[in-house]
DNA sequence: CATCTAATTAGATGTGCATCGAAGGACCTA
DNA sequence: TAGGTCCTTCGATGCACATCTAATTAGATG
């Protein structure tokens, strides 16, 4: 049986997180037992009994079988033994994790329009720094500019490019002499 | 490690049975992470996150350390261990049982509203006792108090701080004399 | 078929909780 | 100590859901 995704597990937590189906569940681990029988000993009436039971079994946690009037449910083992490996096995970090989109890129779409212009600079500096290293893609590694062509190019970005050139350099991405521009090694920006 | 009890494992549960939670576990499962991060990576604003880390610490699930401004969260792999062992293992059956709440515990309850209030006074003699009786418990045994204070504690609970006051005498919970009150032993008290 | 019992469905209601904006610390750095 | 960043706390809001009553279905029985 194949580990069960996010929503599969999710969808067991939110069955368990409730007083009522959580005591049900320890009741039909004892043995099964009847509608009537469950909203007797939690207190509960029967419609609402018949809820929670509805809840269990869409997440295949009960089984039930018909007798007569009388509904008989039963806690199905095999369920929990497979949740049991699916949550706790070296495979959980897997089925947890969400779809991954590293944090940078979703920093960089979110200051980034489509047009490929910075709507705004960020504030917080950890946010400013993956955003200053988008920017300073635009460089040629290899080469030395000058600083009317490193305005340029920003200004297309931003109509504050001399914060931005100011940046660059602030945060070691950029060097500058008698006005000429190179881009530095990643080795040597400011981690933070 | 003692086999958490019912309330422990409701809460895990109701921890874990949101979506926004359970991605955040399986991102803190992979590397530690600020909340800046994290809510970046989960779309939702920083009260947020920071509300339900505060969820996830009270279960003992994350560790958090703080680093100058920054607080780094890192999930504790052990509660996870513990947790699986206290679900799947023998004892499942066990924990699950429901807890035998006492009749006495199951009134309280009725009454008092989850800010500690009461929602009202029971017009039952027998169901007031109970809840008096859980009122008394908010003075020292051991002091003698003025009437002032008693009325300061009672109007925490309710505003009708004088009838509150006039039955736990009635029911020989407290005593009185000069406008000092204190606790009576329970021997004494009215047993209906 | 008439009626009884057990269960489910439908609809209404109240409550818990996820989320957010605003405001308030804590800690850093200049 | 002034300003800025990161986080938390507070209070308000809206939605999801647990529960109930009433009505309906389904099977049993004489």
């Amino acid at each position: 049986m194949p580990a069960p995704d996010f929503q599969t597990l999710l969808g067991f937590f939110k069955a368990m997180a409730n007083e009522s189906r959580l005591r049900m569940v320890g009741l039909l681990a004892e043995r099964e037992r009847s509608g009537q029988e469950l909203a007797e000993l939690l207190g509960l009436k029967e419609p609402t009994v018949s809820h929670h039971l509805a809840v269990l079994r869409s997440i295949g946690l009960i089984a039930t079988r018909a007798d007569g009037v009388t509904h008989w449910h039963a806690l199905r083992g095999e369920a929990l033994t497979e949740l049991n490996r699916a949550l706790f096995d070296k495979s959980a970090a897997g089925a947890l994790t969400a779809p991954t989109v590293s944090w940078e890129d979703k920093v960089v779409s979110t200051f980034v329009t489509a047009d490929g212009t910075l709507s705004q600079i960020p504030a917080s500096r950890r946010k400013r720094r993956v955003v200053l290293a988008w920017l300073v893609e635009a460089f040629d590694p290899t080469k030395r500019i000058p600083e009317a062509e490193i305005n340029e190019v920003l200004q297309r970005r931003h109509w504050d490019s001399a914060t931005l050139r100011r940046e660059l350099v602030g945060y070691r991405m950029m060097d500058r002499q008698a006005g000429v521009y190179w881009r530095r090694p990643k080795e040597e920006w400011l981690s933070e």
